[in-house]
DNA sequence: GTCTATAGTGCGATAGAC
DNA sequence: GTCTATCGCACTATAGAC
């Protein structure tokens, strides 16, 4: 008899899923995670400091695709052009084969404010994270945090259209667009 | 011997800003602030619904500022104008004389991130207000919501900047060189 | 106003991997 | 033997139900 299985960690994030879809995140305790999986409610949150957590993994390489998209840009390409090239490097994290399976997530956090509010945070992050990688490049305040902080709305308005229902373009193709109507913004006449 | 005071709300409010300054914000209980103005607990969630809720009374009336300023606009400004407008409009709302105050709070903010959350989802609210009233303006998607979350970014970014140790300047002179700034961005060149 | 479920923490015990 | 995943138990505070 063995004590404990491997991945815990995944088999915990998979029933954690298909629980806070079913029967919403409320109505779902850590411990009926946990012991759908033959674990206790105090493994589950050795792995996940909490009931939300679990629906954010891989946050830390989601924010690198962004970080290494900023650096990877022409040395002479603008604070914008910068973040438009993390946008497309970030799209890449999400290819139409993951619709079906954003939209699931997606569903269940706008389902629950809490969960509203840390996807919120992690964008907070990762704006933070793509205003230090401009930085690196030399670009000042407060161009590199509203720089970073228009390339998070513009990834947020394109994700949200990409899980449209009907929306069968790419996910880096809606970024294109929508770059371009940000872009247009500042420029229209007074 | 008098059953209660009036003002409940606004003692408890004071209340909680007080221990959540001294002590820190987990470091207080909801008892705690209660009972420091001679009432329970059960009371204190009464008028919060919950703890982090009394950082942001008010939210409401902040909200209507900007949409207020939206739609005093003059009806041929652009959808970035008309945000401009507002945020004009809002800077009015935090006064020099404000500025010990916010500092206060802000410091407890960002101590905490469950409140650095709370104030995130408040300003998706706001965000989502001022799109809606640039659409009650025409302004179709996705620009109404790319003019709110830009306008939003602005508003934060000039506000810290506002709180910022030696900064003397008042806020609607700092938002006024942000969205200089803001509009910049787009018309760098390649 | 009371009662209760549950999130989340701290610490120590135990069982297996190595 | 060490190292580490897991568990057990006691506990506090939030928040909602009754």
């Amino acid at each position: 008899m063995v004590r404990w299985k491997p991945g815990a960690q995944q088999r915990l994030h998979a029933a954690a899923m298909d629980l806070y879809a079913e029967r919403g995140f409320e109505q779902t305790t850590a411990a009926d995670i946990a012991q759908s999986v033959g674990l206790t409610e105090r493994t589950f949150f050795r792995y996940f400091v909490d009931k939300r957590e679990v629906l954010f993994a891989g946050q830390e390489a989601f924010q690198q695709v962004f970080v290494d998209g900023v650096a990877a840009a022409p040395e002479d390409a603008s604070a914008l052009d910068a973040v438009a090239s993390a946008l497309q490097a970030a799209a890449s994290f999400f290819p139409d084969d993951r619709r079906t399976h954003s939209r699931r997530r997606q569903a269940i956090i706008v389902a629950n404010p809490s969960l509203h509010e840390r996807e919120l945070l992690k964008m907070a992050w990762l704006s933070a994270a793509i205003a230090e990688a401009l930085r690196r490049r030399g670009i000042a305040e407060p161009q590199a945090t509203l720089a970073a902080e228009t390339g998070v709305t513009v990834f947020g308005v394109s994700y949200r259209q990409w899980l449209a229902e009907g929306e069968e373009r790419s996910l880096a193709a809606i970024e294109d667009d929508v770059l371009r109507e940000v872009r247009a913004l500042s420029s229209s006449t007074v």
